[in-house]
Order: structure tokens, then C-alpha cells, then sequence
DNA sequence: ATTTTAGTTCTGTATACCGAGAACTAAAAA
DNA sequence: TTTTTAGTTCTCGGTATACAGAACTAAAAT
């Protein structure tokens, strides 16, 4: 394993450490986070196993970890180059469309048990009814309109 | 401290239970999570210290900093009674329309770290730079879009 | 004045999670 | 065939969290 320690300017390490931060509001643990957040800074936006452990400075385990993870919850995809062995990492922003329709089915999973318990509530709760129907028929409004909302942001940007 | 345990359908204890997953699963804890399921299903939604802890069968501990918790992340609200000294607990989805306004400014302030990101990438990573632009478009053009959608949802719903 | 109520705070324990380091493995290179 | 590469998996120590139970406290009730 040669180190393959990328260069990064100060001002790089800085965004790195912000949108770490970021990602680990979001819930990542550490590790996850920054290897997130390097491979949307970094010039190449494809890095190998070692770059990302030596430029991190982390542990092989942690690496080897952290990539499956973000792998199997789809933040980055794999890519091979030709005749390389190596494999090569990229942080899968690229389907941010996916990830927005994602947050809203689960949305929509939590709105459908807010329907059910909705359902069986005794009628006399007035006000509270009310709030949780209310909530509910916006959320399924606007699960009626983001498909043409997308539209249009389509269309008005070219 | 008398028990005073509600008492619960077994339709209700499995809605409580699926809630609380859910809850779970957007990042709370066990006990904060069954606290805010029972204040969405039980037939009165306005519940006592008392009747949160002996009806879920938890410490005392643990009830007081779940609600603590709650209380602090503006996830449910303290009400009084005229003359009574006990407290009363809510759970404030009836402040809905706050929250999905929260959600989206996190969003905003991830987009505009992602924005000063963007400016500082080299130019040629084509691909990469015109997906991180579309999605901070896209989520600005949301942005400016939701309180019009949200006008147009009122309107159309009386 | 003392007792009860309605909690809070402290202490202890069990468990989960994180990440390092070392041992291991399968494929490719030499 | 052996050696190197590119990782994976195992073991371990440290830290954080979750919750129970007990001790504590301030206000209200008696």
C-alpha cells in the first residue's frame, strides 16, 4: 500500500471539516462523514482505498468500514477504470433526484401511519384531529405536486 | 405518585408500537420515541408525568429526561390546567408547518455549504461540478417555490 | 410542622459503537 | 511458485448512551 496522501490546500481541509460536520449532523459517525465530505472537495472526485485512508489518516479497518457502509446505503458507488485493479470511489450526489424521491416515500410511510391512528382516535380531540389531518393532507398534496413542480423546474432552466 | 396507567386497546399498543419505530428510526431513542407514539394515539392527548411512566412502565429517570429531551428538541409541549399543580405533556405536531420549515432551512444551509464548495472545484471535472449545480439549483428553486405551494394548498382546500 | 407530591439529579450497570491494529485471504504480479 | 497488492475480518480497548433505582429537593397539602 503506497501512501497515496493527496495534497489539499487549507482551504479544502477547512470545507472538508465543515461539510464532515454537516454529514455528521445528518447522523454519519465520523469516519463516514469525512470520507464523504473529501470526495466532494477533492479535485478528482474519484479516489481509491488508500488515498482516502492515507489523506484521512485512518485505519485500514475504519476505511475498509466505512466504505461498505456508505456503499450499501448508496452515498457513494464504485467505479473501475480499465486494465486498473484498483477500485475507484465517488460520492453519488449524481442522484440526488433519487435521494429527495427516498426521503419522501418515508415521509409518505409515516403519513400513512398518522392516517391509521388518525382513523381509530375518538372524535371529541377536535383541535388535535384536526392538526394531524391537516398535516396529512399536506403531505400527500405536496407528494401530488413535486412530480410537476420538477417539471417545471425543468422546463424554466433551459 | 399513584398508578395511574392508561388503559390502552390492543389496536392501540401495536400503533404504539409501529409509531414508536418509526420514530425510532428517524433517530430517537427508545423511550422518547414510545413517549411520543402514546401522546399521538392515546385517546387523551394531553398526559401526565405520571401516566407517561407508569403507562409505558419506565423509571422515573427515565420518563423526566425523555421529556426533558422532548421538551428542549420542541418535539412536544408543557400545558397547564387552572388549579391543577401537575403538568401536562403534548405532543406538538400540531406545529407541523414549523418543522417542515426547520427541515428546509438545514437543507439550505447544507446547499450553501455545497455551493461554496462548488465555487472552489477546478473545471474540469464536468460531469461531477453540473450535478452539484443542479441539486443546489434544484433545491433553491424549491425553496423559493414552497411558500407558494403552500398558498396554493390553503386555497384549494376550503 | 410534617408529610406528600411531583418531579430532578446522582450513581451504577449493561450495552452499543467506534476505530485501531493485527491477522488473515484471494487475486494478480513477478 | 512466491510475493505483492488490495482489501476483509477479528480482537480489543475506550467512550458514549440508555435506562433503572435510589437519594434528593422544592413546593403544596395536611
Amino acid at each position: 500500500m503506497t501512501k497515496s496522501k493527496i495534497k489539499l490546500t487549507d482551504n479544502q481541509k477547512t470545507l472538508i471539516e465543515k461539510m464532515g460536520m454537516a454529514y455528521e449532523q445528518s447522523g454519519f459517525s465520523p469516519v463516514p462523514a469525512r470520507l464523504l465530505a473529501l470526495l466532494m472537495v477533492a479535485e478528482d472526485p474519484d479516489l481509491t482505498f488508500d488515498q482516502l485512508q492515507a489523506t484521512l489518516g485512518i485505519s485500514k479497518s475504519a476505511t475498509s468500514n466505512s466504505i461498505n457502509l456508505l456503499l450499501n446505503t448508496g452515498k457513494i458507488e464504485q467505479i473501475s477504470k480499465l486494465g486498473e485493479r484498483k477500485r475507484y470511489f465517488r460520492n453519488r450526489i449524481v442522484h440526488w433526484k433519487e435521494d429527495i424521491k427516498k426521503t419522501n416515500e418515508r415521509m409518505g410511510l409515516f403519513v400513512d401511519l398518522m392516517k391509521t391512528i388518525l382513523k381509530q382516535r375518538p372524535g371529541d380531540t377536535v383541535e388535535f384531529n384536526q392538526s394531524l389531518k391537516e398535516m396529512i393532507d399536506f403531505v400527500e398534496f405536496l407528494q401530488r405536486e413535486l412530480p410537476l413542480l420538477y417539471k417545471k423546474w425543468e422546463t424554466g432552466r433551459k
